[in-house]
RNA sequence: GCGACCAUAGCUCAGCUGGUUAGAGCGCCGGUUUGUGGUACCGGAGGUCGCGGGUUCGAACCCCGUUGGUCGCCCCA
């Protein structure tokens, strides 16, 4: 009979299993008792969104959305994307719902998102974030919750210290667009000397020059205008509330007059958490403030700030957890025995206690494979000279006992 | 989308300038230490050398293609 080949995964998709597994599922729990703390309340919206949802919201000329999106047409014929990200679906969510009733609202998610990239460390195309936006403030008072509420969780995790908060402004949509202008014009001066990547750029998302790693785009990069000299009073005013804010919370942060972001709808606020330790997709959680996205989906006017850290950057990031540690183990050696041991497994768990039994292999061995298994107590429940035999190891320590006693109370 | 490197047992890997039946450790299965014992020892199962083609008397090894992985570019969290 021809073998069948075996199925391949799809590239770029991660199965998890064991320790990864383990440290993913850490950073989730930390995320959802950070984010009650902050009074963040969970949300859950569509893995599915119509495609305009995020054509609309993230620029139709970013790479996201014109080379790197799975859109299809489903069976009515309408266009359909699975969500690349979390805050355009989460503004449709606001429109659709009238969750302007509940402005200032402050919800967090997380899951699943895809992305049609190169997969590569840190970067896959089936890939989770955190998210945690707050939608319907214009204080810069929002923006402060949000970035101490990710420091927080940065910290908690164990992984701040290799982490820096790197912050910049964008100013508000004035501000932006003079910015804007004046560095298109500086850097079509300089069109002769810039890299092939950033010619490109320049048509598309000029300001995305600015970060640029290629040594050609460095000079003229650094030799370009700052936003600050374009600021409005009132985003400068802004500005200098959250960094306040920020310092009076104890909220260590770097300006970085070079930080922008990929996406059109960024506003004022602009933020990433950056390391080194994670080789090219250094940045493991990052945001801002998206002031215009609502009211460009057909919203209401509506200010927003919000950021997204990816969970696989930050479980990479995490010391390896303890191994979950068993409570007890049984070492089955006589199979005519197996009823009492399904009853004593049975009579742990009942009690709040982890349990498992090896009932397979050489009888002889099975006692060597409980062992290795580092339970806290080893039962064995064996026949010896036609009597049956049990009795219980552990190291005498105070959750030991309890489990020992819980066995035998029951029985 | 571009580039570099990689793919051998369930896992981690070795395998010389191309040369008999492709190896180790761990894991798995069985046995010995006739035993209250996390030890040690013996044995066994398990491989179309990612896949397809080519060169050669002969290919895990060289060449081409393909799929996947890894790391950069790009992009982004």
């Amino acid at each position: 009979m021809a073998k069948i080949a075996p199925p391949q995964p799809v590239r770029g998709t991660q199965d998890m299993l064991g320790d990864f597994a383990d440290r993913f599922s850490h950073v989730v729990d930390i995320f959802d008792r950070v984010r009650r703390l902050y009074g963040f309340k969970r949300v859950e919206v569509p893995v599915i969104e119509p495609t305009a949802v995020f054509a609309r919201s993230l620029g139709e000329t970013t790479d996201v959305v014109s080379k790197e999106m799975y859109s299809f047409a489903d069976r009515g014929g309408d266009s359909i994307t699975l969500r690349p990200e979390f805050t355009a679906g989460i503004a449709r969510a606001y429109i659709s719902n009238g969750w302007q009733q509940h402005a200032p609202l402050r919800v967090a998610t997380h899951g699943a998102l895809f992305r049609y990239e190169r997969p590569q460390k840190g970067r896959y195309r089936q890939f989770h974030q955190l998210d945690a936006e707050i939608l319907g403030s214009d204080s810069p008072l929002a923006d402060v919750e949000l970035l101490c509420f990710a420091d927080q969780l940065l910290r908690e995790l164990g992984v701040a210290d290799g982490v820096t908060l790197q912050l910049n402004t964008l100013g508000d949509a004035e501000s932006r667009d003079a910015w804007r202008g004046a560095l298109v014009a500086h850097f079509a001066a300089h069109r002769g000397a810039l890299s092939e990547d950033s010619l490109t750029r320049l048509d598309k998302n000029p300001m995305r020059i600015l970060d640029s790693k290629d040594p050609r785009d460095r000079p003229i990069a650094d030799a370009a205008p700052d936003i600050d000299a374009f600021l409005t009073p009132q985003a400068q005013d802004f500005f200098g509330a959250v960094t306040a804010g920020l310092d009076a919370a104890g909220v260590a942060w770097q300006r970085n007059s070079r930080l922008v972001r990929g996406l059109d709808y960024y506003r004022h606020t602009a933020f990433e958490f950056v390391t080194d330790r994670l080789g090219a997709q250094g940045t493991v959680l990052g945001g801002g403030r998206y002031d215009g996205l609502i009211e460009n989906l057909g919203g209401p006017p509506t200010p927003a700030v919000g950021w997204a850290a990816g969970i696989e950057r930050l479980a990479m990031l995490l010391d390896a957890p303890p191994p979950t540690q068993l409570d007890a183990v049984i070492a089955l050696e006589d199979d005519a025995l197996l009823g009492d041991a399904l009853a004593l497994l049975r009579r742990l768990r009942d009690a709040g206690y982890s349990a498992d039994a090896v009932t397979s292999g050489s009888p002889r061995k099975r006692f060597d494979k409980a062992a290795k298994s580092g339970a806290l107590v080893l039962f064995s429940l064996g026949t010896r000279d036609g009597a049956r035999q049990f009795n219980a190891r552990h190291d005498g320590g105070e959750r030991a006992i309890g489990i020992e006693a819980a066995a035998r109370t029951a029985r």
